[in-house]
DNA sequence: CTCGTCACGGTTGAT
DNA sequence: ACATCAACCGTGACG
């Protein structure tokens, strides 16, 4: 049971609700550690960030739990995940799989049928992979070869069912450019083209909606000497709960693609993350590993390749520490949105078996100097001492 | 007490 | 424009 939060913008909520219509409303839920999180949506990159920097400071798990207040299950998810791919980002949220019986494929298996009647499905598989019609990401399993025997092609006596065919866009078919993150040339969605303007919120700059805020009490403030990032977090907020949500987790994605970088850093998407400041750095260091970028999110966070995959970037984990600018008076400032920083895979290797390869990923492989950016954890003013 | 796992209710985005 | 589907999410509970 979830005590549901609803967070009506006009009222108190601060100086961040004047962006927004008096009758907006966000909404998050309460867990039972107090910790404010949103159905359905990812946690800020920043709580990952930090729940990764907590792990490798060696903070048991279930002190990271109850420090951010963060289910366990979500901490043991979200490190299971950073010590298999890497990232700290989310998965891709919707979306449909890349579909692998692209016309071109069907086309091919029908020659194949057509010049070898008797061909078995696995034959024909064989062969797709051996013509490089398809590689092994996106090979049709032989079931679906068989169904397309049955269903597309059916009798092969029939010749017409060849020129029915629709013309093949053959390999431009192929989906999954568009799935992938490196699928994003320039930019993704311009920044705030979708999340930004609906509700008139003034987009500054990849900084969508990110004046609301959290008015939620429960924030992680004080916790880890990082007030200043939680602070910003929840109370700051969430504007994050655009309607469309998205920059709760989405902190900074429309940045992303900024090809301003500052210190490495989008400078946008620092812009932009209001919301979840965090230390850049060290988050970006985390950040690409989302290697596996699904195809929605990867817009998101990925951005362009060269946004944050950059060769040139020039990752400088310590000097970007958390407590870099504006930290004011104490207070971290860290920006979310830095996450998109350019940086390397804890285990390139891991992604490309779990994924087809893609462009981001083989950029990652330039990227080596990931475990330099857990360095910057170190530089992180953590107080370990919860309570 | 800790932690891995999974059902659940939810969101998202491609089709 | 809407519905469907399949992906992902974090929580909470169980073992």
């Amino acid at each position: 049971m979830y005590l549901c939060v609803i967070f009506e913008h006009g009222g108190d909520c601060g100086a961040l609700c004047g962006v927004l219509p008096p009758t907006e409303q966000t909404y998050g839920e309460v867990n039972q550690l107090g910790g404010v999180f949103v159905n359905g949506r990812p946690l800020p990159n920043a709580i990952r960030l930090r729940i990764v920097e907590l792990a490798q400071l060696g903070i048991r798990p279930c002190d990271i739990s109850r420090q951010l207040r963060v289910s366990h299950g979500c901490v043991s998810k979200i490190l299971a995940r950073y010590n298999e791919t890497g990232s700290i980002l989310p998965g891709a949220i919707g979306g449909s799989k890349p579909r692998v019986t692209t016309p071109n494929v069907v086309k091919n298996i029908r020659e194949y049928k057509q010049a070898d009647p008797g061909i078995f499905a696995w034959e024909i598989r064989d062969r797709l992979l051996a013509d490089g019609v398809c590689d092994k990401y996106n090979v049709p399993s032989v079931s679906s070869i068989s169904r397309i025997l049955r269903n597309k092609i059916g009798n092969l006596s029939q010749p017409a069912a060849h020129d029915s065919s629709k013309p093949t866009h053959a390999q431009a078919a192929l989906p999954y450019n568009h799935i992938y993150p490196y699928s994003y040339p320039n930019a993704m969605s311009p920044p705030g083209a979708k999340m930004g303007s609906p509700h008139g919120v003034p987009v500054t700059g990849g900084h969508v909606s990110i004046s609301r805020a959290w008015p939620s009490p429960h924030t992680v403030s004080n916790i880890l000497g990082i007030r200043a990032f939680m602070d910003s977090t929840a109370i700051a907020g969430p504007d994050g709960y655009t309607p469309k949500m998205e920059d709760w987790t989405g902190v900074g994605r429309t940045a992303f693609p900024s090809p301003h970088c500052v210190n490495g850093m989008d400078k946008t998407a620092i812009d932009s993350d209001v919301k979840y400041p965090q230390p850049s750095s060290t988050l970006s260091s985390y950040v690409p590993a989302c290697a596996y970028s699904p195809p929605n999110q990867y817009g998101v966070y990925s951005g362009p390749p060269g946004g944050y995959m950059s060769p040139a970037h020039h990752w400088q984990p310590q000097s970007a520490s958390l407590s870099h600018a504006g930290g004011g008076g104490g207070g971290v400032t860290m920006h979310a949105a830095e996450i998109h920083a350019p940086m390397v895979f804890k285990h390139p290797a891991r992604d490309e078996d779990r994924k087809p390869p893609s462009p981001l990923v083989k950029q990652q492989h330039h990227q080596q100097q990931q475990h330099e950016a857990l360095g910057g954890v170190h530089g992180l003013a953590l107080s370990t001492s919860s309570s």
